[in-house]
DNA sequence: TACCCATGCTAACTTTTAGTAAGTAAATAC
DNA sequence: GTATTTACTTACTAAAAGTTAGCATGGGTA
């Protein structure tokens, strides 16, 4: 019974020395770690985690809710995502296809904490595109 | 045979209307939090924000800080995320230049939550690794 | 029966973005 | 006087993303 994902946002402040272990194999070059990342904060990584996190969905349902994506960048998200062990998918041999994504459970952490963010973000739209029209403002101005 | 389609959001926990809105939001072709996210989960913005944690730094400090990042891309990238307010900037003009980075307020509350992703990510490095390799066999052994 | 649509992809091609190498100013060290 | 250091920018090239078209095939429509 291992449940409690308590692992998410614990050390407020003391850095530990895994922390800072971990830290360091980030700043490393060629780490896998940073192959991860880029599925799940990709444009559509994102969208997509967050898109599960409310049940299983249909690839074309998928399509349909994020607006924008093209059926290849789609395709090629989901794979990266299942390869990784985020999504599960379950064809259905039939025709028309019928195909099945859903969040595994490991997906289910990590979409949570990908949702904070996007969260955090959307809260902030209105603040950020103030500072941005200053920042330009200020360039502009030749200040 | 029409399937109905129409299940899309069950709202499994409830999710407050507030969180909807903001999804939708999210989901919407055009939206600026697209951008936002793109700048901060970008492969060179998430170790900026993540390093500049522990305090200020110059760019040359952090680019030897973070391993394979070019000039330009660090420049680019602490660039965007200075306009998005997340990351300040204070020039000295002294021969040879002397610049230093830092986070604001709000760039320390998304590199926090940033932060809390990279790590959950590297703590499951291995067994993403190992999922990796499974997937990889299946699809070799043609199942 | 002929025709068209829907689904979940993949392949070929174009555009955008990332990455690489070189250049720049100007004080200081040798 | 040549080299070095810092924080960049500017061309150029490689890689990624995006766009369009195509495929298999059962069911609905005519």
């Amino acid at each position: 019974m291992k449940m409690s994902v308590n692992v998410t946002i614990p050390v407020s402040e003391a850095e530990t020395l895994t922390e800072r272990l971990r830290r360091g194999n980030l700043f490393a070059g060629p780490c896998p770690s940073r192959d991860i990342l880029k599925n799940v904060s990709s444009r559509w990584g994102v969208l997509i985690l967050i898109s599960l996190r409310d049940g299983t969905h249909r690839f074309s349902e998928l399509r349909r809710r994020i607006g924008g994506v093209s059926e290849k960048m789609l395709a090629q998200s989901l794979q990266a995502l299942e390869a990784d062990g985020f999504v599960q998918r379950i064809a259905y041999p039939v025709v028309p296809p019928h195909v099945e994504y859903s969040l595994t459970t490991s997906g289910e952490e990590i979409a949570r904490l990908v949702a904070a963010l996007a969260d955090w973000i959307e809260v902030r739209v209105p603040e950020v595109m103030t500072h941005r029209a200053e920042f330009e403002e200020r360039l502009q101005g030749g200040e």
